[in-house]
DNA sequence: AGAACATATGAACATACATTCACATGTTCA
DNA sequence: TGAACATGTGAATGTATGTTCATATGTTCT
């Protein structure tokens, strides 16, 4: 409602460092690259995901061995391994009835450790 | 259900390579940490904290200014400012009614920049 | 003190999402 | 071919969460 009555009320307070706001605009990062950036670091705001994550580090596994490890449901395990898939954190392989899952690359481990130094500090 | 069947039967599926299960569990991440992890991601995985955090890559700015700069309400942007404070993400100083925000440390830099590299690639 | 204003916050609402359940798909092996 | 089994998936459900709205708090200035 104040956003239709003048420029310099957007919301229901004023601008106060218009010269501030004017020049961040211009490095601001795009709706759509805001949006993808979100729903990537969304993947890894799910301790399942985090474990998951974490667990092949150590080495490629099948549904049934994570689900095993985790104490969990295979289906559940199953669903979220196609979330890790859509944002290509991992690969699948298929060999005969048995899928192994294994980290896309390298990068995934630099994030997920950066994360942990941060809530270890 | 099936957790009670026997050592071997988990979930609905067999545990193929016990050998795996029982070497990755050893190096596996504890509850707790997953947990924290993933909260700390979670705090990435929303557009609006997405553009709030590389706003304050360029300067620090009061909640007006940040509202303003992205055509939100105060209101929406506080509850925001509140999250990535109590994540430990931003810092706060008053002024007199004025508070500025700003980046807690160079390290959420790395990891906003990480995931940008993987989205783009 | 009282008006003006920047910010914080609690409740409400709508939407997103993790897990479960039931079942489908696809492969192996007898 | 049919049984056994690893995996995938759609619907349902409970819970988490982002935004709005109304209002509270705290500061400045007259």
């Amino acid at each position: 409602m104040d956003k239709e009555i003048s420029n310099f009320k957007i919301c229901s307070c004023t601008v106060i460092h218009e010269d501030v706001v004017t020049r961040v605009r211009e490095t601001l990062i795009n709706e759509n690259h805001a949006l993808s950036l979100a729903d990537f670091f969304k993947v890894f705001g799910d301790s399942t995901r985090i474990k998951i994550i974490n667990a092949l580090f150590s080495s490629e596994m099948c549904v049934c061995d994570i689900a095993a490890l985790l104490g969990m449901t295979q289906s559940a395990i199953s669903h979220q391994l196609r979330t890790l898939k859509q944002a290509r954190l991992i690969n699948s392989k298929k060999d005969g009835k048995v899928v192994y899952y294994s980290l896309d690359d390298e990068h995934i481990k630099e994030i997920f450790n950066k994360g942990l130094t941060h809530i270890k500090e």
